[in-house]
DNA sequence: CAGAGACTCGAGGAG
DNA sequence: CGAGTCTCTG
């Protein structure tokens, strides 16, 4: 086939590019997989070998969806198509050795991450409610995304105590880690550069392999994942990225939109093409997200256009609470499908939390509609099945410790905290796994009669990896399910929850199964490493007729006829945590996410916020998002409870209507138009954040401290409304702004 | 000292 | 609403 057949000038100038760095810019919807896959294609039919090439995604379902049209396009090759996670464990599996890990290393979720970091902070004595866990694993993960060792965190924040006490808290955890051989998810790609600095001549032998590297959603990339990049695009840079710096949402997890803003100055002689023409949506659903996203002071100028005009208005539903806005989804889908025809997979439902799909749900089930949840909790992170996976794991790497520890007495044998506080105690005494403590029960203290128990246990371990050095991976879960007796005493409980349970675990076998038959590589070690990097929306499938529900998150990358917005409302969207946090890049990210929210829609937009809420256990009554009133009046109809139209001029959203509490939602929406940094929601915060208004006590080239960047340069100070905008620059971290008036910006001493 | 039951506290997004 | 912690009992 011809492959410039049907692209623009745009599309073809980026297909046909072949040397040297490139930056496509492609808006939502413009054919940017289609552009990555036929300049593979392109390279291919110039006599480039396959196996030089390498796409790298950010999920499997995206590096899924390429691989399958790469083959379509140009049949049998050796293209890499991987995400990052997984082309590092690649690499990792083969050269780990070189930097002192042993090949079978144990992969750590959030989860066990977050349990090793409590040890940790037990054994430094540390207070948990003064340090918690979580905020110590977000530390180091920051760090960790920063590339940032443990002994730069330590020194750099020697003076904050608080810093101070998580980088010794992440010294710890990086030491336990490698006593367990495993490594957390940051890790692989943290290692990866390791393996490659200690390693100059592994490095070459990739970057001779990779000639050709295409990265798509560079957005996301954060400076670790950048630096494996640059690593192994080297002198020659074949390198080609695609993204949008408007759909940038990950900034949370260390994405630093930066690396796409300045491709052009990390590699200078870059071509930039822009892609700009959407394929998927109508007019009038661009135009809406067009007009959110031009209110984001910092981003690169662009404007999504179409040749499909017009389109439905956007709708919009004012809901009494969470469950008439599910009931309004539930009935518009419904009508959609009996009265227009449309199928159940035409519809998917976003929010920005995982928590809001519970009311969706149980209106789609007593109304008979279909669907599916990606996200919320896992199959895999289910407490039965990651007990499954924790002998697994040990059986592969006895080392595990974290493993261990939650198998000890998983089923009930008697085995409780303090006899393994006594076994850990032991282990981090002698500085061995807590493994070896088993082989020396003589030695530890204490354990009297309960030693019998460890034995038996110990025994019926050995006898399990005795079985994985011959058998399959399904041949050693039988023998796990059956002789721990776990399936059994699920069933004997016999209540609803622990047959579920005993259910999944059966489903789970059948997983194992399913691999078994499908996999080249059939070892334990290959079953364990996929489970690790199996990602929710992997799981999605586009020919099954149902309701897909996923969070704003899951959504990016996948396009629906006709999409539900739903919980648009200050504080839940934009999330009360982007509102009051001191970086005003937060809430620019929230708006982001409305836009990749927005165009995620081909046909017809629906949007709803609701009146009142259950949220974290009680009642909260928030405003309408500042996100619904920056879509222009002219392009939102307003929808009744019978969904009818509300009048027949496009709707005015919420003027005419009187909340209970007596004030005019128009009121309401304008005082957060207004004032959004003091008041949203009803409430007023305004008690907690200095008065603004004053000018700050520093001066451009200061020196100052803040509580999450630590210390920084003043670049710049600029009036905006009441408040100032102060431009920081931070070392390694670069420039950040804040308001002066929300954040605490201290002033030092140089 | 293990296990069951009462109790409190905290709750974003993801590979 | 659910996991983690506390308290009581055997």
């Amino acid at each position: 086939m011809d492959l410039m057949e049907m692209l623009n000038p745009m599309q073809k100038k980026a297909v046909s590019h072949t040397e040297g760095p490139a930056l496509v810019i492609a808006g939502a919807g413009s054919g940017k997989t289609n552009v990555l896959t036929r300049r593979v294609a392109y390279l291919i039919s110039l006599k480039k070998p396959s196996f030089n090439i390498l796409a790298i995604t950010f999920t499997n379902k995206a590096a899924k969806e390429m691989r399958g049209r790469i083959d379509e396009l140009i049949g049998n090759n050796d293209v890499w198509v991987s995400t990052f996670h997984s082309l590092c464990v690649r690499i990792l599996r083969r050269h780990i050795s070189e930097i002192g890990f042993d090949n079978s290393f144990t992969i750590y979720d959030a989860d066990d991450s977050l349990r090793l970091i409590k040890q940790c902070l037990k054994d430094l004595d540390v207070n948990e409610k003064q340090f918690p866990p979580k905020s110590a694993a977000y530390a180091i993960g920051a760090w960790k995304d920063a590339l940032i060792p443990p002994e730069l965190a330590s020194s750099e924040f020697a003076g904050d105590y608080r810093q101070k006490q998580f980088a010794d808290t992440y010294e710890l955890y990086q030491r336990k880690l490698r006593l367990n051989n495993a490594l957390d998810f940051d890790d692989l790609i943290f290692k990866t550069i390791d393996l490659f600095r200690a390693s100059p001549a592994t490095l070459q032998k990739y970057r001779d392999r990779f000639r050709y590297i295409l990265v798509d959603e560079y957005q996301d990339t954060n400076a670790a994942q950048y630096h494996v990049v640059n690593l192994l695009a080297g002198e020659t840079a074949n390198l080609f990225v695609v993204g949008d710096d408007d759909q940038s949402i990950y900034g949370w997890r260390g994405a630093d939109i930066r690396n796409i803003l300045d491709f052009q100055k990390d590699y200078e002689n870059a071509e930039m093409i822009k892609l700009e023409q959407n394929y998927r949506s109508t007019q009038m659903i661009l135009d809406a997200a067009n007009a959110v996203i031009k209110n984001n002071k910092r981003r690169r100028p662009k404007l999504l256009w179409t040749h499909k005009p017009g389109g439905s208005p956007i709708c919009y539903f004012r809901a009494e609470n969470e469950r008439d806005e599910a009931a309004f989804v539930a009935r518009t889908i419904l009508s959609g499908v009996k009265d227009e025809g449309k199928n159940f997979s035409d519809f998917a439902a976003l929010y920005r939390n995982n928590a809001q799909s519970r009311a969706i749900e149980d209106a789609f089930m007593t109304r008979s509609v279909p669907y599916r949840i990606y996200g919320g909790v896992r199959f895999y992170e289910r407490a039965e099945i990651k007990d499954v996976i924790a002998y697994l794991r040990v059986v592969n790497n006895p080392r595990d410790s974290v493993s261990l520890a939650r198998i000890i007495n998983a089923p009930r044998r008697g085995v409780g905290d303090a006899t393994i506080d006594r076994l850990s105690l032991y282990a981090a005494r002698n500085d061995v796994p807590l493994y070896e403590a088993f082989e020396n029960l003589d030695d530890v203290e204490g354990l009297g009669a309960r030693a019998a128990k460890l034995v038996k246990f110990k025994t019926l371990m050995d006898s399990f990896i005795t079985l994985a050095k011959s058998g399959s991976v399904t041949e050693v879960m039988e023998a796990i399910i059956d002789q721990t007796g776990y399936k059994r005493e699920l069933l004997a409980e016999n209540t609803p929850e622990s047959l579920s349970r005993a259910e999944n675990i059966d489903e789970f076998f059948s997983k194992a199964a399913d691999f078994e038959n499908t996999s080249g590589d059939k070892s334990l070690s290959s079953f364990l490493e996929e489970l690790s990097l199996i990602a929710d929306i992997d799981g999605y499938e586009r020919d099954a007729n149902v309701v897909s529900l996923m969070t704003l998150h899951s959504s990016k990358g996948l396009e629906f006829p006709r999409v539900f917005l739903v919980g648009l409302e200050e504080g839940l969207f934009p999330s009360y945590r982007s509102v009051v946090s001191d970086d005003i890049n937060s809430v620019e990210e929230e708006r982001r996410l409305c836009y990749v929210g927005i165009t995620r829609a081909r046909e017809q937009l629906f949007i709803s916020s609701a009146f009142s809420r259950r949220q974290h256990g009680q009642v909260a009554f928030n405003s309408p998002s500042r996100f619904l009133k920056e879509i222009p009046e002219g392009l939102i109809q307003k929808m009744d409870n019978a969904n009818n139209f509300e009048n027949s001029e496009p709707s005015d959203v919420d003027e005419k209507k009187t909340s209970r509490t007596g004030i005019s939602q128009y009121a309401e929406i304008n005082k957060v138009r207004n004032s959004i940094d003091i008041s949203f929601g009803g409430k007023n915060y305004a008690s907690a954040i200095p008065a603004p208004n004053q000018k700050p006590d520093f001066a451009v080239g200061d020196s100052v401290r803040l509580m999450k960047y630590g210390v920084g340069t003043v670049k710049n100070i600029a009036a905006a409304g009441a408040d100032y905008e102060v431009t920081v620059e931070f070392d390694g971290l670069g420039e950040k702004k804040f308001m002066s008036g929300l954040s605490k910006i201290k002033k030092i001493a140089k």
